[in-house]
DNA sequence: ATTGAAATGTTACAATATAACATTATAGTA
DNA sequence: TACTATAATGTTATATTGTAACATTTCAAT
């Protein structure tokens, strides 16, 4: 694999519990280093995103919360997320409305994210020669870069026939 | 200009009524080439796109078109929305809910935008370079790419003290 | 134990978008 | 010209996504 894949396209059975059990252990700590409480919420909501295989919306993760409480809101939901975000252990994926655990939150990225049409998997890369032909284009234009949201549609492996 | 610049960052004074009138200008003639009908609707609301520097919102343009007719709603909007994004003279950034004028809508393109977080202009390029890079990684992982989301959020050039 | 800040709860609502069906306009044909 | 099939728009209702503002609870540091 290469190093610069941080989350690939899964195999039909990889072991998915494995990595819902790294993606956590990796989040708790990314939020030690960081002075940051992973609590119980954000660590069932972190848990929620893993466990599903593509991208999770936000009152999908609503609806599930509520088996544990059913008066929990939305602010309930969209904190969270922006605390995981913040942490750098979720993206948003902005052309789906929809969240996705990090594959590397290890240091703070910018994510390359490629997403499949059909099955709604997402593989994340982060191909510095990306970040920086995009960068050498923003100085031309006299841009000064912050965040680069690139999310790439189409078909993943499994799903071309 | 570099020729893959579509649309760069306007000067405070352009002169404005003249891209629109351009716009609008290209856009019939995309239109005439692919056999579309470029009506008064469609054509009011890629006017109305045009008229602001930034990415209009859909509940803007509706606000818009209730200065004719009051009695317009949601769907209208995004009906010819989806008309002049499917012609190609229109696009949406994603991650703003919004949408913008296409710089060149001559022929079919990926465009790649940036946008200034501060005085919310865009600007868009077409650099296949970035393009090809991304296919390039596509293919590393197997990944058919089909439609490419790229915005770049910062600061333009005027608005960097 | 006290307290200030962080986290979460709660209520209400704003903003974005679509489904489904009705009506009108248009272009091509008889 | 009138007819008709299709495209375009109107209309009603509702689904989805996200936030403002204030109340309460939890937690860590004293």
């Amino acid at each position: 694999m290469h190093k610069h894949i941080l989350n690939p396209f899964k195999a039909h059975k990889h072991d998915h519990a494995r990595c819902i059990k790294n993606a956590l252990h990796e989040a708790e700590s990314v939020c030690v280093n960081a002075g940051l409480r992973l609590t119980e919420l954000r660590r069932k909501v972190l848990q929620l995103i893993w466990l599903s295989h593509t991208p999770v919306k936000a009152y999908d993760i609503l609806e599930q919360l509520h088996k544990d409480n059913p008066k929990t809101a939305p602010p309930t939901v969209y904190r969270t997320l922006e605390f995981l975000m913040d942490a750098g252990v979720v993206h948003k994926i902005e052309s789906l409305n929809a969240y996705v655990g990090c594959g590397d939150p290890s240091k703070p990225h910018i994510g390359q994210f490629f997403i499949c049409e059909q099955c709604g998997s997402v593989a994340e890369i982060n191909e510095p020669k990306i970040t920086q032909l995009i960068n050498r284009e923003a100085r031309h234009l006299g841009f000064q870069s912050q965040r680069q949201v690139i999310e790439i549609r189409g078909h993943c492996p499994e799903c071309q026939n």
